[in-house]
DNA sequence: AATACATCCTCCAGTCACTGGAGGATCAAG
DNA sequence: CTTGATCCTCCAGTGACTGGAGGATGTATT
């Protein structure tokens, strides 16, 4: 299979170099293999990869949750009611985030829609976001 | 109105005490009115304020994000071109983030369903998350 | 073969948004 | 009048990057 450098690896996924780097240093990304001359180089499993550290970043999950997550996916062998855990604990943490994801893109429709052109008198974003649920 | 002191609003709105002074700092909060002794005292529009805050911060505004909102929404009699223009640019990173975090409930809830006790073979958190949508 | 330019390397300092602690003052209750 | 909670300021540390200096390597062109 085609190996990738960095630069490639990181305009597929949507990382940057340097953060790509980075992540190895945490051990987030395992140490990549590198060419005579010392350059990076990766495979489409390190895409897969890192493309869900991406989108779990973005989606709030930590660095060492991650890490967790993908220890886990990477022992298949091994009783999983840890995995389990570690699933219904963040099942929580994401349904708050979407009840409250939610209400916020009703607000920013409403305020979108109706300050159109006018005054925002009637503005509620602050109002509305304030007295979302904490989780 | 009675006034509450910083603990108390740490309390009431989940943030914490240190975190209410640094947004002090970065001008986030107004100065806190003291009392004589120099502590700060807060309202109930403090409370508010500070729910916000803490709601958008939560749902991924950054700090200057929810300055220029309150900025707006503290001047009603201006035209809300820019509030709308800030609303629509969120409402497309909120649905983004809406969809793939439905994706990341989905994927939860199989794995919390199906490793119940059992072994993780299958387990498919890492490649569903890896190919969700990228903003 | 020489030049140019992109891309890679390491190392390090800076940013954002907190977080926690030291050291000390203030206040409310017993 | 002491004890304990809460407050104050100041400052160092953390997590997760981000960007840049200074230098080596790879590739394409003349």
């Amino acid at each position: 299979m085609a190996m990738l450098m960095i630069g490639e690896l990181a305009r597929r996924t949507g990382v940057k170099v340097n953060t790509i780097r980075f992540y190895e240093d945490i051990a987030l990304m395992p140490k990549a293999a590198r060419t005579d001359s010392g350059r990076r180089t990766y495979s489409e499993a390190d895409v897969k990869r890192l493309s869900f550290i991406r989108n779990g970043r973005d989606l709030g999950f930590s660095t060492e949750e991650l890490k967790s997550l993908i220890a886990l996916s990477e022992h298949p062998d091994l009783d999983c009611g840890a995995a389990a855990g570690i699933a219904r604990r963040h099942l929580l943490a994401v349904e708050a985030r979407l009840s409250r994801l939610m209400l916020m893109r009703w607000e920013l429709e409403r305020v979108a829609a109706n300050c159109e052109g006018g005054r925002m008198a009637d503005c509620q974003v602050i109002g509305a976001i304030a007295d979302a649920p904490s989780h």
